[in-house]
DNA sequence: AGCACGCCGACT
DNA sequence: GTCGGCGTGCTC
């Protein structure tokens, strides 16, 4: 036997180099393909790859090939995406998303590829340029003026030329043809202007400008680090952290900002341009495929420096992240609760260690979480405790409905409906407050008890006495309010029980029959446009009454807004919800504070059946800091978050028996350990959602306690069939 | 997520 | 007799 001449095929060198290939598919892990001879695929690379009788693209992934796969299920891959490979830092927060939430990788990809166009080859831009001049050639005086357009290399697009030399397209066309003119690709122009971190802004006062420069040493430093900006509503948090923003402009590095509600960001929007001179990028779901694709590939060239976005923003592929903000930190709107359940404050400050760049944390009324945090020393804190520009807090006081209830059938007692009398005689601005879209909340037959329900969900139906429907705020069911009851048949006896913003309208237009009203609900001002017109016609008094749900809460600057009337104060308290009481203080904390942001001070009055309750006290007394060490105080013995961590199962299916098995088999099979312990099953506080039934586990652990290894393991202990869905929540914010 | 394969009702 | 419903299962 001769010996193996250096040049055989040894086993080893003719087996086809694989690399893992991530698919934005919710499959359990990445493929494996086959890397053609001749081209070159490391891991990041966007690349084209067949799957079954499709294509996919997808991202050559970490880690090695598995070498066991047989030759046979290998493909090649197509070929690679001529886009900026995806950095190192996105691939490992997309893993450390999908390891965290328990969802197939894959699942965390598809958000980080979310504009699939931006990833196809980009349509040259076709423009026009000087050629030379055949000899000889007599010119029109429309095509010389084409021509004196243009000067050697100066490329300019067709239709333009054919505009601003006053001709038609028909002559600039005629002269490609006769060869004066040669298509030249057109400088792609930039879609964002560079926000100038040296635009003369407003100016800070002292302790603005002391916190400002922590943040701006922060992210000078770039390194990771975790920073709560807090201070009371109308400290000029904003302006404060736009000089860490600037920091990061002057590095040359980009800047992220998440804001829980893109839509209602419009004076947002004209303070980042009244600091920097230009608007930044935005990113939310509801931008046009056109916008979402120049805004990926901006943010992916580096040439989008400061973008603002929901919290889907998270996975844009910023080459060089240097500030992560997340304003309004405590706000329950990052949380994503459906595909992949996700809270973006979090991920966030993941997101920025992995990028080794600094996360700053905005809120006016941070969460527990965060506070403490801040408490321990994970987080460094930096606090505005005075309004800015000589503006003082709100006064606050309790409408005791016990006291002083509404006349019958209403719902403004009139010492509410007195000092909002008074407000609108000064020529000043009032809002009434109440968290609750529609007219009423449930419609009932006087006759038999019986009380219109969603077909769908358990919940009841919502008239919309505008649209002159019933409503599930659940799905999407609708249906005519009925003339007779369905139960009895009695005619005329179906009654409104209790208010929405709808009904305080109407009693608000018979109080006040002169001033002008406008309402503020998501169904009312649907869109960032209406938000932004409303936003405007307030500022400029064109509006003497407010009246709307929360989404007045978020982050306004009215300056002649000087009274609050909260309706229903005590409406977030009630259900089991762990943080029912914290959501409550912090959302009445804020609609308080868009009160007396100017020269006027500002008034508030909570109508409230418990004046006693902690909550009111809290917010009378202005003392949230003792409100939130006794909530604190009383999670810490029971090792409630964020002193022990909490993940929930939420088991659904349209059969109710199937729901029920799968539910009790998790029970049995819960992890028994020091420190753990799970709750349930239990019918959710919606049992029924979209026609589905379902049944909730939690489970409790103390801190220090991976729960995703327990969750794992527990799930794969217990057979579910396809029917049955089990949806994993980790750190569960709501209780539905 | 697609797209196939695969078994039971109303049609050319 | 076929067309087609969407229930399970696979895709490197």
């Amino acid at each position: 036997m001769p010996d193996p001449t250096p040049f055989a095929l040894t086993p080893e060198s003719a087996a086809s180099v694989r690399v893992r290939v991530l698919l934005p598919l919710p499959l359990a892990d990445a493929y494996d393909y086959r890397v053609p001879t001749g081209m070159d695929a490391a891991s990041g690379d966007i690349v084209l790859v067949p799957l079954g009788k499709r294509q996919e693209i997808g991202v050559v992934w970490d880690g090695d090939a598995d070498p066991t796969l047989p030759e046979r299920k290998l493909r090649d891959i197509i070929g690679r995406l001529d886009v900026s490979p995806m950095t190192a830092s996105l691939r490992a927060f997309i893993d450390w998303v999908a390891q965290y939430t328990l969802s197939p990788p894959g699942a965390v990809l598809r958000m980080a590829l979310s504009s699939p166009s931006a990833l196809e080859a980009q349509p040259m831009q076709a423009g026009w340029t000087l050629a030379e001049p055949p000899a000889d050639q007599r010119l029109t005086p429309a095509r010389k003026r084409v021509l004196a357009q243009l000067s050697p290399g100066l490329v300019v697009g067709g239709t333009t030329l054919a505009e601003v030399a006053g001709v038609s397209p028909g002559v600039v066309r005629g002269l490609a043809d006769a060869g004066f003119l040669r298509p030249a690709p057109l400088p792609r122009g930039r879609a964002f202007a560079r926000p100038d971190p040296d635009f003369p802004g407003p100016s800070l006062a002292e302790d603005q400008a002391i916190a400002a420069e922590a943040l701006r040493a922060s992210v000078a430093a770039r390194a990771y680090g975790v920073t709560l900006l807090s201070g009371v509503t109308g400290s000029g948090k904003t302006e404060v952290y736009f000089e860490a923003v600037a920091e990061a402009l002057r590095q040359g590095r980009q800047a992220l900002v998440l804001l829980p509600e893109i839509a209602l960001s419009a004076q947002w929007l004209d303070r980042f341009r009244a600091r920097f001179g230009v608007a930044p990028a935005l990113w939310h779901s509801e931008l046009t495929s056109r916008t979402r694709r120049v805004t990926w590939r901006a943010v992916s060239e580096g040439e989008a420096q400061v973008l603002v976005g929901a919290r889907s923003a998270l996975f844009l592929p910023f080459p060089d992240l240097g500030l992560i903000v997340v304003d309004e930190e405590h706000e329950t709107a990052f949380k994503q609760e459906e595909g992949v359940v996700y809270h973006a404050r979090d991920m966030a400050v993941v997101r920025a260690r992995l990028a080794e760049a600094p996360c700053v944390l905005v809120s006016a009324t941070p969460s527990l979480e965060t506070r403490n945090n801040a408490e321990t020393g994970r987080y460094a804190l930096l606090d505005l405790p005075a309004r800015h520009g000589g503006a003082v807090l709100p006064e606050v006081a309790v409408v005791d409905l016990r006291r002083d209830p509404p006349p019958r059938g209403r719902f403004l007692s009139p010492v509410l409906a007195d000092a909002v009398s008074a407000t609108l005689a000064r020529g000043e601005q009032a809002m009434l407050f109440l968290n609750r879209r529609g007219y009423a909340p449930m419609t009932l037959c006087r006759s038999c008890g019986h009380r219109m329900q969603c077909p769908n969900c358990s919940a009841w139906l919502v008239e919309h006495r505008a649209h002159k429907r019933l409503q599930c705020h659940h799905c999407g069911h609708t249906e005519p309010p009925p003339a007779q009851c369905p139960q009895c048949a009695a005619p005329n006896s179906l009654v409104p029980i209790g208010p929405g913003i709808e009904r305080v309208l109407e009693e608000s237009v018979a109080l006040w029959p002169e001033a002008r009203v406008i309402v503020m609900a998501s169904d009312t001002l649907p869109g960032p446009a209406a938000a932004a017109a409303a936003a405007r016609a307030i500022e400029a008094r064109e509006v003497d009454l407010l009246i709307g749900t929360q989404i007045m809460a978020k982050g306004w600057h009215f300056p002649h807004l000087t009274l609050v009337g909260v309706v229903d104060a005590d409406l977030g308290l009630a259900g089991g919800d762990l943080r029912a009481a914290e959501r409550t203080v912090q959302l009445l904390h804020q609609v308080a504070g868009r009160a007396g942001r100017e020269a006027a001070r500002g008034r508030v009055l909570l109508q409230s059946f418990n004046p006693d309750h902690p909550v009111m006290q809290a917010l009378v007394s202005g003392n949230l800091e003792s409100f939130m060490e006794a909530e604190s105080a009383a999670r810490r013995p029971g090792h409630w978050p964020p002193f022990g961590r909490l993940a929930a199962l939420i088991v659904s299916s349209e059969e109710e028996r199937a729901a029920d098995r799968v539910a009790r088999d998790l029970g049995l099979a819960a992890p028994a350990m020091e420190g753990v312990q799970v709750l349930g099953p239990a019918p959710a506080p919606l049992a029924l959602l979209r026609g589905r039934h379902r049944r909730r586990l939690l489970l409790k652990a103390r801190r220090g306690i991976a729960v995703q290894p327990l969750l794992r393991e527990w799930l794969a202990r217990v057979a579910i069939p396809a029917s049955v869905k089990v949806q994993v929540d980790v750190d569960p914010v709501g209780f539905l």
